[in-house]
DNA sequence: GAGTGGTCTAGACCACCAA
DNA sequence: TGGTGGTCTAGACCACTCC
């Protein structure tokens, strides 16, 4: 039973933490006698401690020790694939169809968010993503070109989508979901009635200080994001 | 200055494939020749890395070597904190109370998913959660009583949500959001029209192969789930 | 078969922070 | 100020997988 692998060891602490061996709020013996306890180097019982610590199971503080999360948090995370990707996935035939492709100035909301200067115009592009035909997902996005030297002539060859994670990729920004009331333009887009659910992901997506885009996702009903605990 | 020697190595190896120094789809030299190159032991740039594999901006393979992603995925995580925290943490005061509470079988739905034999009765609650008063979210949930030996006599004084985190925490699961209109129940508690887009998290929960509950939350209209890239 | 990443070890030093 | 976790090192063996 010498050198057990680092994840046996985090399932056997999990474990006596669901078993109620060790309960929330109390302290647990510090790395270098559980190493011992487990046969194993203290850098090996580190690592499964450091791994339950970043799933919020345990809380770690120099001199305090570590102890079994009292509020423990449930973290949920999930990949945000290319939209082309999550259609071609569930086995349907990935379409897209440019709607609008202007320049203008942005809302003055969205101009705020991005601190984009009122007045300067952005890459206003709409786009409508259909799978097997029927529409799936209304893009409406904001783009700034200064930003974005290589920018195709138009985006009806390659989704802006995919053209962004091609050539912006690695960038940072925030996401937020909600559900709101198909607008108009989104309702008659997807063909559903106005002020139909819809769940809607927007996003605005930063490059060291500089916006790139910021972008709202409508999605036909029956969308679902789906994760694991 | 107070980074740490892994991740200024992670940052500077960042910074080469956000500047095109590595392009995606193009391997990097191993972990032995950057340990040299950045004067470190090959642990260190194997921590690097890997934390870099796994936020899914290099993928790395044995024998053949770790590449630049070639479609990065973005992956969010959040945090799902228990009701009362989320309104508290806005500044708002919580307060809840049970519409219903009572043992009958589940739909069948629900029972299928849960692999809950059909007809057995599970607990049955609905909650409304509240912001300062106002409607703030739906629970109807459905508990297994059967694995839930020390379950309070009723959730009028504490919410089932909370009791739940506190003696049960660690159980594991699946979450699923989506926008759908308000059922008549909904709307009728939650102050809404019929119909209006609500924003929908369905969770279910099992503790080593037994289920422990199912529970659908509507959250009132405005609620938005927000999260960093 | 051989090259690469994945992991483990034993020891060391350091940063942090509660006592 | 001492105990604890965070990290680094140098070396080693192993598992996987491409050639």
């Amino acid at each position: 039973m010498t050198a057990i692998g680092w994840e046996l060891i985090r399932a056997e602490v999990l474990r006596r933490i669901r078993a109620r061996e060790w309960l929330p709020g109390a302290g647990i013996p510090n790395e270098e006698q559980l190493a011992r306890e487990f046969g194993c180097a203290r850098a090996t019982m580190n690592r499964a401690l450091r791994e339950l610590a970043a799933a919020g199971v345990l809380e770690r503080r120099r001199k305090a020790g570590t102890r079994v999360a009292l509020h423990p948090v449930r973290k949920a995370s999930f990949d945000i694939p290319v939209t082309r990707a999550e259609i071609e996935g569930r086995g349907q035939r990935y379409s897209f169809e440019v709607l609008r492709e202007d320049l203008a100035p942005p809302p003055p909301g969205i101009a705020a968010r991005l601190k984009w200067p009122p007045g300067a115009p952005l890459l206003h592009l709409s786009t409508l993503h259909r799978a097997d035909g029927a529409p799936f997902l209304y893009e409406d996005r904001w783009l700034n070109l200064s930003v974005l030297p290589d920018i195709p002539r138009d985006f009806r060859q390659v989704s802006a989508n995919e053209w962004l994670v091609w050539n912006m990729p690695y960038s940072y920004g925030d996401i937020c979901f909600s559900a709101e009331p198909a607008t108009d333009v989104e309702a008659r887009v997807l063909g559903v009635a106005p002020g139909a659910a819809l769940f809607v992901t927007e996003r605005m997506t930063w490059v060291a200080e500089a916006p790139i885009t910021s972008v709202r996702l409508a999605y036909a009903p029956g969308f679902r994001l789906q994760t694991v605990l």
